[in-house]
DNA sequence: TACTACGTTTAGAATTTACTAAACGTAGTA
DNA sequence: TACTACGTTTAGTAAATTCTAAACGTAGTA
């Protein structure tokens, strides 16, 4: 007989082209999204070369991606005691790696853009100069932003903490608010 | 005298620099950036031609990134009669955008990325075939990830739909639910 | 010490991206 | 009709990205 559990590969292998997708879209590598589909799918945590014999990728590759992935808080490393391989997980709860991602943010150019962003609002609060009814418009444009940033910010956190956001909470929160 | 106008161009040019390198971090061009910003930073609508004498870019890029950033709802064309010319204005509901950039989804590779975890999820629910514990797992797994997708775009929805959720929606938010 | 089994780093190739410069298309105007 | 003023498209280019292949470093083991 057949081993039945070789009918379940062309579905997973449909969702991992799927989340490359995705990852593509968002300017991540496409590798990147396969190696986290690829995890995502395993029931247990997996080594770097049964990644590289699952993706098709290279060791160098798996390597920086799987690096780049646990910065993001997407995957998690597992150690196991007497055993020197590396194996990784996926993070199951979504919230906390985009949680993690804003956290991310202190360093790095995204740090320093939205660094940038409050720095000038406190330029054009604080200061004088300019034509004063530009620097109003200015003023008024520059906050506006910079609270945008806060409310993502602070709804990221929020859902972090509330260790998900269901569609059912979503829910909830629209009746309150509607 | 001096023009004291002129002191508002340092500030102003540092925040275009900053939004030039968030759009950088999300994976768009960083004229998109550049654009958005001296959009965003005008007081009335700006043409092709002054865009391209502010920013430094040619025609044609500023051309296709503006159509990008109307087809994503960041800017929007304004026409002007007996005007030939094209202007262009910013969108200043950011909540608005998400939920256009969303929308877009509906066409192009996204589309397809997010549909196949849909399609991957009938299958899963629907056939048979597999190892039963596996198919469970693997079940369970896609349905987590098509819930997420299915709240972040309810949420989008929702902050749309009140036209922008300020900081203190998202305190009350927190507050009802913790 | 040498050997083995790993993960990481590097040099370079292939691909993709984001732009410029210039040709092009087109709608209004004389 | 030709002319002008615009936006768009195209061909080509420079730079950045993402990978491969292979060298490398290192920690355990004999």
């Amino acid at each position: 007989m057949v081993n039945m559990t070789e009918s379940l590969e062309p579905i997973k292998n449909e969702l991992v082209e799927g989340l490359s997708g995705i990852s593509a879209f968002w300017g991540f590598p496409k590798g990147m999204g396969a190696i986290f589909a690829m995890l995502y799918l395993a029931p247990t945590p997996l080594s770097l070369d049964e990644l590289v014999s699952q993706t098709g990728l290279t060791k160098g590759a798996i390597s920086t991606n799987v690096r780049a992935l646990a910065r993001m808080g997407l995957i998690h490393p597992v150690t196991r005691l007497g055993d020197r391989k590396d194996y990784y997980e996926a993070e199951t709860n979504f919230y906390r790696s985009i949680r993690t991602l804003l956290m991310e943010r202190q360093n790095g150019e995204f740090a320093r853009a939205i660094a940038s962003v409050q720095s000038v609002l406190e330029k054009l609060e604080t200061g004088a100069g300019g034509e004063a009814a530009e620097r109003a418009f200015l003023t008024e444009r520059v906050r506006a932003l910079n609270d945008f940033f806060n409310a993502i910010d602070a709804l990221a956190s929020a859902a972090a903490r509330l260790d998900g956001l269901g569609l059912g909470t979503v829910q909830s929160i629209l009746k309150i608010l509607k």
